[in-house]
DNA sequence: ACCTGAACACCGTTCAAGT
DNA sequence: ACCTGAACACCGTTCAAGT
């Protein structure tokens, strides 16, 4: 087996840094970092612990690197729409499917607190769209950070969503009618399993209205 | 030692599985979840590791159990404020100061997807508001729903922030005037540290105006 | 019913030794 | 310059044995 790894890739004469990086991405981006060990990791790249110790340093710093490849990954952000509220609304929907592509390495990312770096390439859009909207200095730079943390509260609320267990009471045992201001409604609408996508969407609307809106 | 722990508290003749329960609170209260190991615990309690496995399953269980005495400790929200708009914001404000309370609790709750669970008391409270505010049905539902991620994205955000490492490159850096649409007071705000309590209310306001506001 | 130490299978990491 | 196996100090967990 020596040469070749267990996914039949090329033969490798030397372990490289860049190896060890893509096993591990891939890893990661499977599993999660909670399951990247370095005895597994040595296993599918064929090779012994110690010689990714020689490379990386250590597993801090291996998942060190892996965020610091994500911000290089995440790149500008073209604005689309004829309003500035549309525009920035399409640059936070362009962002959150992007974030939500790699879920773990984003979780990653904001608990090493880049969370502000991963954004860069997103803000230069949206001070852009936000100044065209005629807000100036610190309200201009309040409805940019606004933006940016509603959408990775809703990439890190969807995220765990996702592999939530089912919940105990489920909400639609909780809202009947009667405990929802008797609205029949309602009552179904809160005990219908959440659409992401579609709350996000209200979310960030009702946020830029609120922000670029004739009341401010 | 036998007999009185670390913290020089009253001997105990049995263990109790409260008694795992408050050491284990009080462990990832100040130090994470993380840090919790079952022969660190073993230490606190001054018994053997063998024995908190008898009266809580696994390390697993004794967080689970963590988890459910943050949601039962989560206690009602009375909404304050002139207008349903402004008993909304305050009810996400109390929210946000509760969850704040206990970071690593929340983390925890989220991270076993329960986090809609955790809403439950408040949940009353912004159904009730939203409804006084003419919203009905799915509409209704959104819009509380909304605040409740926008609540909880903030909360994780801010608390990742707290311990973050000094940013590379720093914000102060990247933004001068001539970056900033030649907008120097813009600049400032963006280069200067983030204050998120003030962020927070400017997002929920502007997400509630947004919400109930007129447009709707 | 409750507690114990020994033992197992894992971890990340270090280090002296190889080529 | 790069790779190796042995060894260390940690984990969580199981289990037979004690009282």
């Amino acid at each position: 087996m020596k040469g070749k790894d267990a996914k039949g890739e090329k033969a490798r004469t030397h372990l490289s840094r860049e190896d060890v990086l893509d096993a591990a991405a891939r890893l990661v981006k499977r599993d999660g970092p909670r399951s990247l060990t370095m005895r597994g990791l040595a296993a599918e790249l064929d090779t012994a612990v110690t010689s990714i110790y020689w490379h990386v340093g250590n597993r801090e710093s291996l998942l060190d690197a892996l965020v610091e490849r994500t911000l290089a990954d995440l790149g500008e952000i073209r604005p689309v729409g004829r309003t500035p509220a549309r525009r920035v609304v399409s640059v936070a929907r362009t962002l959150r499917r992007r974030l939500l592509d790699r879920p773990h390495l984003v979780a990653m990312v904001h608990e090493r607190g880049l969370t502000e770096r991963m954004f860069l390439p997103a803000q230069r859009s949206l001070v852009h769209e936000v100044h065209e909207a005629g807000l100036r200095g610190a309200r201009a730079a309040d409805a940019v950070r606004a933006v940016q943390v509603l959408v990775v509260g809703h990439v890190l609320v969807e995220r765990n969503r996702e592999r939530a267990p089912a919940q105990r009471p489920g909400e639609d045992e909780l809202w009947t009618a009667t405990t929802a201001e008797r609205d029949a409604a309602l009552a179904r609408a809160l005990a219908a399993p959440l659409d992401p996508e579609a709350l996000f969407t209200t979310s960030v609307t009702a946020l830029v209205t609120g922000l670029l809106g004739p009341g401010n």
